[in-house]
DNA sequence: GAAGTCCTTACGGATTTCCGTAATCGAAGG
DNA sequence: CCTTCGATTACGGAAATCCGTAAGGACTTC
């Protein structure tokens, strides 16, 4: 079993929870703990530099912001740092996100090797999770493998783009412009509209309200 | 200090959390646990009748949905019929809301002896306020403490029917035609014209859209 | 009673949305 | 070479949004 982990999660209880279920589940004993982000990399780096490297991380996504200013912010860009020190680094995410989309977009952008959603059966997920991570396969949750493909709308960047300007209230012809500046193509507002329609139709929305509501509430934004 | 608590909290990693900070924290060892509020109230009217009550309730607010059909599915319910059986029990809550009215309803409603945020201090809140209910205290959270009453946008039940209606794609025609159809005035396009308007300002909106996409973000939808 | 305020309603107009049709262009394939 | 297909773009029109002005009613205040 894993030997030395390290444990990101800003909300405190939720950290501790993790540590008392991998140390009485798994009988790991060398558990590290950060609240941030920042401090997590940095853990992380001495670790790997004086020659005793985690072998797991575990990490929340999403760390809450407060009065201590950040580099990063999120799970992402600390996956993402550690990735760049030690590239075969075991990663496990353990977060609140449970859109397939989404989760799998971590195992496809960032190859981690594991997720656990928060939630009822959050202990016996992590326990397996780290079990199977450890004999070096990928875990998926059940919220994703449970979920076949169907229903599940790929949106590109240039989706994502879009539906970010419309919650942030511009128009149409704003964004055009704002295309047009920015030199990126397709920049017509013909096109904006094609692309939205086609949204709205995988959406089953109504308008742009109702579609920007839908996706906020599917944590796509 | 108290000898017998009762933690009821769907999320088991956080479940596992308090257990370890109250044990750790407050050497109390007589801890009782609960996925869910119908098993929680079973086992607190067990423990009431045999004489051995418990002291303490910490419950969470929100418990997700599963296979088990559930009389009480929420919190609220919990610690309402708790009541009727043992009036005077201590009720700490532990959640995730962090606005300061709904925070501030649960002491006026249910007269809750504390509240704790879910969050990254939330360690030393808890443990602090389990010592303050102890104390007989009433044990308020920073996030209402510290919030002064600026920047806070109040919203009656007319203006959240609206936000609710906009985000599920209804048109202002069409909501006006609900509006009519139940009876309820104002239901003028003009008048929701307005009141729109008014939301723009408060929220500093570009359009409805924006609006809406703001809400969501707040978390007020 | 007069003046002021607040809420509701009506209406008009500039702008934007939404959704058609249709033309253009490049890539892929026979 | 030609056809087909998909992506992009142009354009037009009905509907909806956004934002003014204005008028009427209920209420308070002097």
């Amino acid at each position: 079993m894993f030997t030395k982990v390290l444990v990101a999660e800003d909300y405190e209880i939720a950290n501790q929870g993790i540590i008392k279920v991998i140390q009485e589940g798994l009988g790991i004993q060398n558990i590290h703990e950060s609240k941030y982000c920042d401090d997590a990399y940095l853990k992380f780096r001495k670790a790997f530099q004086e020659n005793e490297p985690f072998e797991l991380l575990i990490t929340d996504l999403s760390f809450k912001e407060d009065h201590k200013v950040q580099i990063r912010t999120s799970g992402i860009d600390l996956i993402q740092d550690i990735r760049k020190i030690q590239p075969n680094i075991n990663v496990i995410v353990y977060s609140q996100e449970s859109r397939p989309d989404k989760i799998n977009m971590l195992f496809q952008k960032l190859d981690i090797n594991g997720y656990v959603c928060k939630g009822q059966n959050a202990v016996r997920e992590l326990v397996s999770c780290v079990q199977g991570v450890f004999r070096g396969d990928t875990v998926l949750p059940p919220e994703v493998t449970e979920a076949s493909t169907d229903n599940i709308v790929n949106l590109d960047d240039f989706d994502i783009m879009l539906l970010e300007e419309l919650s942030q209230g511009l128009t149409k012809k704003e964004i055009v412009q704002k295309l047009k500046k920015l030199k990126i193509t397709p920049n017509s507002e013909s096109t904006i509209d094609k692309k939205l329609s086609k949204l709205f139709d995988d959406f089953k929305a109504k308008n742009t309200t109702h579609l920007v509501a839908i996706v906020k509430d599917l944590g796509l934004l």
